[in-house]
DNA sequence: GAACTTATGTTCGCTATACGAACACACGGG
DNA sequence: CCCGTGTGTTCGTATAGCGAACATAAGTTC
């Protein structure tokens, strides 16, 4: 029937199966067999051999057997992703240093399409209206991480992705010029971090640097996310700046594989 | 051949896909296909089937086509967990809250087979040695929210569990004794909130309590986590207490579903 | 550095496996 | 009560995924 992606090795099963666990999410806990098929483009039929198959992994429950839901389990596959990186770890204990000498909250995130996904956290006051975890994504154009990561990316990746994407306005700040926003990156690069002041949220201001490996490649980017009332742009530049630098080398300078 | 878990309604390929994702983790950041066909008990032609799904579908990569490695992407699976949980996004808030009074982290759990797992932090200092994150588990038995969680479970099913679970002392505080952890744990629903002092690691002592979804049924717990030489265990009661209840109680009133 | 051994990755014909059309069953409205 | 609509389940069939067998690379030994 359908020849899309039929190479003899690609395991459609597999693909289907996973798609089951992405039908659910926000207001979509308790799902039937039916909205599982429809929301993830299945015939019933195999709608159900997969949340059989999930139960009995135990990725799924099902008290009444007509209600499914996901389980804790789904977290271990994220964090096989986590564990499995190197320095993450070391990171997350450099980035508590970090939030308690400037008391403000500190995450790092890697770069996924055009995305940044936050990889570790350590949260003090909130100051974003949105709430901010592991896992959740941020559009790269407009975050200090973000920027950073684009940045350091090679230099044909980059006019692609300049090239083929859309900038949208998020808040009446957030610089959306293509030309405009290769200068900030060129920028970005070379004074090695980045402010990224109220394109995310009005209020919001926030500071990045990149986070290199041992050979010298930009594998991720940590920051500090702070409220225009409460730390001046200077005290970004003096204080929050050379705290994250010192954190980013250590973490370099501990990075094991 | 193998005619194990062959019902009909079982799609083994799903199942094994998965333990793909799983034969990564710590000091398996990069594996080859014989590596991963090894760890996750498969043929090499499957494992490569797998891992070539996976990485189109932007679960792996492999620059080399060599040596795989997980992506970001992979946290999308855990997310659709987490963001399916009605009251996650209200619980993080009132955790900050929590957090922001007490000046120490503030953690929620669920409870799956024997063991917590975390599904939101909020950390301010670190006092374990551990890292702790979403999707880490703990044992049940010798920490604050597990045993809140084991406490308010059927009796039946706890009757099971500490008869056929063998409880390891991990600091020489763990109580490990069945017909004294059973008693604590009736003291614990009883009471409605239980400490931990030093059962789980040395210096660190916690409190936690219950959190009710609409039907008074407990599905999660939230505790901080305190050092002993900064927050007495007086100050746990008086002070920590009246704060996860209060927080507690508020998410209770804000459950959507 | 040839000759052998071991391990890794890939091909390909076969059959077990996952597929979905068809069926049965529950619900609700007229 | 009947009919229409939506949900879950069965079962014969085709094809998707399987792994034995092959090729190719990487070590070992003399």
């Amino acid at each position: 029937m359908s020849m899309t992606k039929d190479d003899g090795e690609y395991v459609q099963t597999l693909a289907r199966g996973l798609t089951v666990i992405r039908a659910f999410g926000p207001q979509h806990q308790k799902l039937t067999l039916s909205d599982v098929a429809r929301r993830a483009n299945l015939t019933r039929a195999a709608a159900r051999r997969f949340l059989l198959t999930l139960k009995r992994l135990g990725y799924v429950k099902s008290d009444d057997g007509k209600y499914f839901s996901l389980q804790p389990a789904v977290l271990d596959l994220g964090y096989a992703y986590l564990s499995s990186i190197p320095w993450w770890e070391i990171a997350q204990r450099y980035m508590e240093e970090v939030s308690a000498a400037v008391e403000e909250s500190c995450s790092a995130a890697v770069l996924a399409d055009g995305d940044i996904v936050y990889i570790a956290r350590v949260a003090t006051q909130r100051i974003m209206s949105m709430t901010i975890n592991i896992g959740s994504r941020m559009p790269a154009y407009a975050t200090s991480m973000g920027r950073v990561l684009l940045a350091h990316q090679e230099p044909a990746w980059l006019d692609d992705f300049i090239e083929k994407t859309n900038f949208a306005p998020i808040t009446e700040h957030t610089v959306v010029q293509k030309p405009a926003l290769r200068k900030l990156l060129t920028e970005v690069k070379r004074q090695g971090f980045c402010i990224v002041d109220q394109e995310l949220e009005a209020g919001v201001r926030s500071i990045a640097v990149p986070l290199f490996d041992r050979q010298g490649k930009c594998q991720a980017a940590i920051n500090v996310g702070t409220h225009i009332a409460r730390v001046s742009k200077m005290k970004l530049t003096t204080t929050v700046l050379p705290a994250l630098r010192t954190a980013s080398s250590k973490i370099t300078a501990a990075w094991t594989a």
